[in-house]
DNA sequence: TATACGATCACCT
DNA sequence: GGTGATCGTATAC
């Protein structure tokens, strides 16, 4: 199931930790692919230094005070991208940054089914960003419907797998933001470890 | 217009 | 542990 917009309009930190276990799919011209999210970041609010809309509205910041349910992609570093998800009400900006995937599938045009690519290891946003095709021509698109990017709930949520994610969520200090001051030290970096 | 630097990664020692 | 690649963005002038 498609997670809808409401899932994203409510606080971060819990989309955040509810997005873990979930699929991130991404249509291509002649595939689809699509990975368990097992890693992500919240960036909550102009008071979050680390996070981009903490110098206010600008250009780029925009979409974070947009409508949650969306992308906001970034270029960093001049050669990588980073993926995010808006979220909370219009005119606060906070998003949820997706770092890793496991488990990568792919459905091929003239197949049924998704297969595993066992050589691929999405350990890292920019990683992600590049075998997924994900650039900034996908800024601002609409995560809530089957366009070219969402994300689905797994199929055995119902059936208790929810609550096994939450036992298994660990959390720590977010990545490359030594500069953030206090807000360094936030543990809204989420983890789901290994369910084996 | 000029400059400094980053929500990264691969490769080096 | 450290560094370089590479360019959009914010900020200073």
């Amino acid at each position: 199931m498609i997670l809808k917009r409401k899932f994203y309009e409510c606080d971060t930190l819990k989309v955040a930790r509810e997005l873990l276990g979930c699929f991130l799919v991404r249509k291509l011209d002649k595939k689809i692919i699509r990975g368990i999210i097992t890693e992500t970041e919240a960036y909550v609010g102009e008071d979050d230094l680390a996070c981009h809309a903490s110098k206010g509205r600008t250009p780029r910041t925009e979409i974070m005070y947009g409508k949650a349910g969306r992308a906001y992609v970034y270029m960093i570093y001049g050669m990588y991208h980073c993926l995010n998800i808006v979220t909370e009400n219009k005119d606060f900006p906070a998003a949820v940054l997706i770092r890793k995937l496991a488990n990568i599938s792919e459905l091929k045009a003239n197949s049924r089914k998704f297969k595993k690519i066992e050589a691929v290891e999405l350990n890292g946003p920019g990683k992600l960003c590049k075998f997924l095709k994900i650039d900034r021509k996908l800024n601002g698109s609409d995560i809530t419907k089957k366009g070219k990017l969402w994300v689905a709930s797994p199929r055995l949520v119902r059936l208790g797998r929810k609550k096994l994610i939450k036992k298994n969520i660990v959390a720590s200090k977010r990545i490359g933001i030594d500069y953030a001051e206090h807000c360094k030290n936030y543990l809204w970096r989420f983890l789901l470890k290994s369910e084996k």
